[in-house]
DNA sequence: TCATCATATTCCTATATGGGAATGTGTCAA
DNA sequence: TTGACACATTCCCATATAGGAATATGATGA
């Protein structure tokens, strides 16, 4: 058998230095592949093929406009990834840490509404 | 090309569902090759190899004691995913999720020191 | 209607994989 | 010393990439 395809879960689809890549350049806006293209350095197919990927698993969303794709990132999706990561975080933080990284959180939070 | 090599990083090591099996089975335990296999069901070739990417990422540490190895979870190389991950974690977790979810994590802890 | 723009898809290829089967390696016990 | 035991590694193969190049699709403006 071969690999397991990268448009199974969120977790094939985001081992891709690429598609990690572009969903950081999109983060909270929405962009256009166009965009993306310039942003990356990627070729357009290259981008397009990756975004289909990305929405294959829910990962991002699209909004056709014209002859234009707007592409936001459907942040819910990584869940699961946030989840089972999250299992071991005891590993390595302690409550201390996870404390200040919600205070520090909730700052930003306050200064970006 | 072809994909990135599942020993590249963390991210590439954990797309696999079988891996991440496997990090689960031996949580916060110490375990043998031999109960990994008894636990998954899996072959002891299949274990060996997929503890060996696990291994070359750093996901692992091993203990030889014998002809017995011992298996346990290093944490903090789960850390960049986590890290990663959480960027994008304001998308779907309120702050008061946040607060519910430290609040519960602090409990468990109390409860289980 | 037609050329152009913005994206998506198809073709082609080198490459790394996961699983099964078989075998190698090091350790222990009799 | 030798056979059994616990793991690791090697071979073999079907499969799904990622990237580059080329082409298809659909919308827009003149």
């Amino acid at each position: 058998m071969a690999r397991t395809p990268t448009t199974t879960d969120a977790f094939n689809a985001v081992a891709e230095a690429s598609r990690r890549d572009l969903l950081d350049a999109i983060g909270a806006e929405e962009l256009t592949v166009g965009e993306l293209v310039d942003r990356l350095g990627l070729s357009q197919p290259q981008v397009s093929k990756h975004l289909a990927v990305l929405r294959a698993v829910g990962l991002v969303l699209v909004r056709a406009d014209g002859r234009h794709r707007w592409y936001r990132v459907n942040g819910p999706a990584l869940k699961p990834i946030h989840d089972w990561v999250r299992s071991f975080e005891r590993t390595w933080n302690t409550r201390l840490d996870r404390l200040d990284d919600l205070l520090a959180e909730l700052k930003s939070q306050e200064e970006a509404p």
